[in-house]
DNA sequence: CAAAGTTATGTTAGCGCTATCATCCGCGGG
DNA sequence: CCCGCGGATGATAGCGCTAACATAACTTTG
């Protein structure tokens, strides 16, 4: 059926030959064989699974192919092999670099293992979340991520049921069916906490902002530890549902003041508004930390460097990205991962504002 | 062929039926076209052009694939139509804000035309955009959007060859065949220097760093306006191919300062360079702008802050996604836009540190 | 040296959807 | 009463690729 070898084609083929590339323009697996005088099928094997076609042949194919300009279309491979190559993966905001360190870990993990990202952002809603779910799963992802373990009962619906392997990332899950990787949110606010109380402050306060589980997790912690030293007041909590910014931080100073609060120290829910609280105490003159020490949590690159330095809590986001990732790889390798739910710790940083 | 409105099927039908969701497990279109009774074409309808569906059919359809879990499957839609409803966006940095501020306006702007981004990292290298490009046509992007202007010769070959709709972002092209929305870089260095020429310095340094085009498209803006006052001097210039940081910002006063440097001014080709200048002369008790003006570049948030508070150059790059996306949408509908190069302009804003 | 691999390639038949062209039905006008 | 027409639905044939099973040409082995 098909001529081999034969540089010159001089009579047509036998079955009438579809013109190249017949819609897009662009050339096709066919296209490649036919200039190599070969089956599709082994092109596409010089592409997969290169150690099944002879070295040289797969040498000419590729040449060819790159000659041609052929660009294998992943859409017609996804659909004959039922693997997409794909993995979505769900994030609150992209403006937190939190968690745009933990894509960097996913991406670090997944490319060189062929996998490509596709990235949604939920703005913390987990009715967003669910909507680009939907979306997403139409891609037929060949694995999720998702972020927090905050999702609707639609959402966990669609992912029971289609069975697509899912790696919780940021907080721990203890349902043995799910995996999380993450770190304790509620140690990390309990840490930090723990530091104050030791440093002797005693009218510790906390600014809750976005209102996240994981804020939540972090007020938790904060209110644990002061209960057990019996030093917890209500009326020293703040919750506010706008994003985490600077300039939010800078305005809970001037709130503070307005309210006369008594707080000898401020324990941040994020660094940012933890920063934006020292610029705005270097501004008014408020001392930190003699007159009001500062704290803050994930320790961002500035941290290290406002006057004074930042106390805060490191979190792992980079190594979370990639563990996620990896355990995921296992999961769609078939395998199971060596543990359900990795804990990777926080790192407690200790600076000048407290 | 197919039965019609029988509730019950009492007979198998005449051709043999596959089982549902043969492979992966999923509902497909025809699983949902048998549960209604009707043809798989008219359930396609449904989801695609509900106009042609009677609208009581249409429902009928809608609730049965909700009810079955059904979810499109994009890889045989995208092989079928031709059209994979994908555009590839590829941006230097995610860890810059300002291309993560990008990629907002470019999610906003196409996500309601039920466009999805596949977002690609080239980390400042033209060659990692090339392979990402090759990579990401395989999913047969209905359009292109690239960061800046600096291409490798087959980068450019792959896109004139496939004809995708391409846009450029950031930089402005003068060739009337390409497009491009963004803001002239040059006229941000230039109108900068020439700020700090008129408050008076005179010997003005400039820090570039990364070493990408725009950044030495503001150090030409910094250089011609000098050279235009005859006060340009090489010696006053620092090039380093490092990654723009806060922490690379400090070390650079560091450095003024081992090497005695006479500037009175430095234009930072950077914020959170600047930024890191600012902390360190804080540190370091150098009075800004009385001992050194600091001058930074695009305005982030923290620059507003800062003590003193940063003069910088605003740059538009949400409208820059926004406006670049719009761009691609007309020509993936076969439009021409409005305009073939978009001038979104900079705002100077004068602070503190100056 | 025949039987049983091994290696390299080919044939066939779909994956799940949509473009294209039919078909069918009811309705108004000549 | 037939024709033509528009609106709703269907049959058919691929899109470009790969899984699964041949096949052919060698190599090994008892």
């Amino acid at each position: 059926m098909t001529t081999r070898g034969g540089d010159r084609p001089a009579t047509p083929a036998v079955k009438t030959r579809k013109p190249r590339s017949s819609r897009t323009g662009r050339a096709t697996m066919a296209d490649v064989a036919e200039r190599v005088g070969i089956s599709a099928i082994t092109v596409s094997r010089a592409f997969k699974r290169p150690e099944l076609v002879a070295p040289e042949l797969r040498q000419r194919i590729l040449d060819t192919a790159q000659s041609m300009g052929y660009v294998p279309n992943q859409a017609a491979s996804a659909l004959a092999s039922a693997r997409s190559m794909t993995v979505a993966v769900l994030i609150p905001s992209m403006t937190n670099m939190v968690f745009v360190e933990t894509l960097a870990g996913i991406h670090d993990m997944l490319l060189p293992r062929g996998y490509r990202a596709l990235i949604g952002v939920t703005h913390y809603s987990p009715e967003e979340e669910e909507r680009l779910i939907r979306t997403y799963l139409q891609f037929q992802p060949d694995g999720i991520l998702l972020t927090g373990t905050d999702h609707t009962a639609v959402t966990r619906t669609y992912l029971s049921a289609l069975s697509s392997p899912t790696v919780h990332m940021m907080e721990l899950l203890d349902d043995p069916d799910s995996l999380s990787v993450g770190c304790s949110q509620e140690e990390g606010g309990r840490l930090m906490t723990t530091h104050l109380l030791e440093r002797g402050y005693r009218r510790i306060g906390f600014v809750a902002v976005q209102l996240d589980p994981r804020t939540l997790a972090r007020l938790d912690g904060y209110r644990h530890a002061l209960e057990e030293a019996g030093l917890y007041d209500e009326k020293r909590v703040w919750r506010l549902p706008d994003p985490s910014s600077i300039h939010l931080g800078a305005a809970m100073i001037d709130r503070l003041m307005a309210e006369n609060s008594d707080c000898d120290a401020v324990f941040f829910c994020n660094d940012d508004l933890a920063q934006g609280a020292l610029f705005q105490c270097q501004r008014r003159g408020i001392r930190v930390p003699d007159q009001l020490a500062v704290a803050g949590f994930n320790d961002l690159p500035a941290s290290a460097w406002t006057t004074p330095t930042l106390t805060t809590v490191a979190t792992p986001r980079y190594a979370i990205g990639r563990h996620a990732a990896a355990m995921l790889l296992d999961l769609m390798d078939g395998k199971e991962p060596p543990q359900r739910r990795l804990d990777l710790g926080l790192t407690f940083i200790a600076r000048e504002s407290t």
